[in-house]
DNA sequence: TCCCAGGGGAGTT
DNA sequence: AACTCCCATGGG
């Protein structure tokens, strides 16, 4: 299956980027990991001047929707005209010129909110190792061409496991929070799904009522899976970024400088949050 | 205001 | 090899 890109789509920097935690590459090509919690393996190419998203249909034996596809990688997201804005910001443009072209990606956002809680005061391979952990525990299997791959789990299914196993499972003291909000999305406290039609702030309240949601997890959830590109994720790496290229901000706290991001970047918060993380952890 | 809670990465000794 | 620090959140 082979799905038109109208711009380049660098796959490593939009699916290991910080965005997601279940895709992997053994030879930075093709891709494997989850959409809509299927199975799948996809690659870009670049084939008589034209981009695509090609899907390996050979990977699983699961019919898969174009729709999905393009939804999940935000495909239309017209990247050329975001970085022409972000060029008005002068100190952006070299940043810009070396980071690769990349898309802010739509998730699920159960996953993606149960993801950014295990990332609480962690590391890139823990949460993907937490994450792994947990959906072994899935008891939701899938198996193709002699493969096994683990669904991701729903709320009632992390409910069930309960919060001793979440901490036999390594998840710490994330584990309590874990397995309470698993409770709240389970008996339906909360509606996720109605987020991203939502205005900003109040969706990121909605988020932070929850034990082990604070703004910056929230604004991961917003910026990753619910569209809301006005959210300005701040962790350690992105405060390091911001101060060395704006130097009166060194005093803020994070909080502050997810305010500050937004100040400044408008609706373009979220992808220019990537940048600064993107630069500060992996260099230019 | 400081200290703590898993555990793994990263840097230093 | 053995240390030390780091890490977003919330509680004491």
């Amino acid at each position: 299956m082979i799905i038109p890109l109208k711009d380049e789509m660098d796959l490593e920097a939009t699916l290991d980027g910080g965005q997601s935690f279940r895709w992997s590459s053994k030879d930075l090509e093709w891709w494997s990991g989850y959409i809509e919690n299927n199975p799948i393996k996809i690659r870009s190419v670049l084939e008589k001047e034209q981009m695509n998203i090609e899907v390996d249909l050979n990977y699983v034996d699961i019919p898969i929707e174009m729709d999905s596809v393009t939804k999940y990688l935000n495909i239309d997201f017209d990247v050329g005209k975001m970085n022409k804005r972000l060029m008005e910001y002068r100190e952006f443009r070299p940043y810009l010129k070396t980071m690769p072209k990349f898309r802010l990606l739509k998730q699920d956002p159960w996953e993606t909110l149960i993801s950014f809680m295990l990332s609480a005061q962690s590391n890139i391979p823990k949460i993907k190792k937490n994450i792994q952990s947990l959906s072994y525990e899935s008891n939701n299997i899938v198996t193709a061409y002699g493969n096994v791959f683990y669904k991701f789990p729903t709320a009632e299914r992390i409910y069930d496991v309960g919060e001793k196993k979440l901490r036999d499972l390594g998840m710490g003291f994330r584990s309590k929070n874990v397995y309470t909000v698993a409770g709240v999305v389970m008996r339906g406290e909360i509606d996720l799904y109605s987020l991203d039609g939502m205005d900003y702030s109040n969706a990121r309240e909605i988020l932070m009522e929850l034990p082990g949601v604070g703004p910056k997890i929230a604004d991961c959830v917003l910026a990753f899976s619910l569209d809301h590109q006005t959210a300005f994720p701040v962790d350690r790496w992105v405060a390091r970024g911001i101060n060395s290229m704006y130097p009166q901000t060194v005093d803020f706290t994070l909080d502050k400088l997810s305010q500050w991001g937004r100040d400044k970047f408008g609706s373009s918060a979220s992808y220019a949050q990537q940048i600064f993380f993107h630069t500060q952890r992996w260099g230019l």
